[in-house]
DNA sequence: GAGAATTTGCAACATTATAACATTTGCAAA
DNA sequence: TTTGCAAATGTTATAATGTTGCAAATTCTC
């Protein structure tokens, strides 16, 4: 019943990037925070697809940039593009993905294809309810959660043998 | 409703770890898997408390008992107990916890406490239901399901200011 | 323009995890 | 009981990921 999503859709990506950077450009805009340019390179890094790219993957493509960058430029960049919901960190594989959801209050989760790496992120009103019911029960307070899901990804599954 | 589980109920720490070594020896029996010393130690070592241990900090243990251990040595035992289920790696922390549920075929939700450090591993039906149901919507087809909460346990919620 | 705050450059370092290869140990068949 | 194999361990080195601390530069505010 449910149209399937990015990235397992065949779309443009090109304008799926253009649009992430200028919503991002907009979400600062209206936050008074700085897009500065590196931080927005570092922004259309993360989403030249939609697999999770390493922090030091990042930084090689900053150093072929001509960009004399450490790793605290790359990881100063995350952080602020995490800070304001541009990207999320996929701690299973320390890595790091363009948020499909910018601007929105949510607590993604995460289908990760474990033969093509491409990520889906989802917004599951019922899995958040769950896991908060599930918490309440033992009367603890959530702050943050992280759902990832590996596994084989609609095109990999026919791919793959044994169906 | 709910009997607040371990390790947030005050409870006999020692017979915790001894039921768990116990429950692996038996584990290892019924599989011709061998919980060699090494192994058996970092597993005692791993529940040693409900908070996450590094695997570096296991070292330091296996280190100051006169053991002449490496990183491998470590990592070596600590896939064996994950691949036996064991232990679970907490991927937001690359840090390790005892399993409350060795033995069983099971995917299980994490209660971190942030203040505390102390984890609470829950067997959530309604969550795992729901996650899978969110998964099939897109043709995915989910491997392994990590679940990981970071909030306040209940003990740190009435310490916390500002309830 | 002067002063404060944010951002960046830079060097060193810390932590977590794996690769590669030699050696030993446990176990079973000959 | 020897012999031979597979599993487990020891050992060294290195890879991969992430942080600290401080100085210089930039941007913002007044
Ligand atoms: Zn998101
Ligand atoms: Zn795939
Ligand atoms: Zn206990
Ligand atoms: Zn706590």
């Amino acid at each position: 019943m449910s149209t399937s999503a990015l990235p397992y859709r065949p779309h443009n990506h090109d304008a799926c990037v253009a649009q992430a950077l200028a919503d991002a450009r907009a979400i600062c805009q209206q936050r008074n925070a700085r897009l500065t340019p590196t931080r927005e390179r570092v922004l259309e890094l993360i989403w030249q697809s939609h697999k999770p790219l390493g922090a030091y993957d990042v930084l090689a493509v900053l150093t072929e940039d001509g960009h004399n960058a450490a790793p605290p430029t790359v990881y100063r960049a995350l952080d602020f593009l995490q800070q304001h919901g541009l990207v999320h960190r996929i701690a299973s594989l320390n890595a790091f993905v363009g948020c499909t959801h910018a601007g929105k209050h949510h607590n993604g989760m995460f289908l990760i294809c474990r033969s093509c790496s491409n990520v889906l992120e989802l917004t599951a009103p019922k899995v958040a309810q769950a896991v908060s019911d599930a918490a309440s029960a033992e009367a603890f307070q959530p702050e943050d959660v992280m759902i990832e899901v590996a596994g084989l990804c609609p095109a990999c599954r026919m791919d793959a043998p044994h169906d």
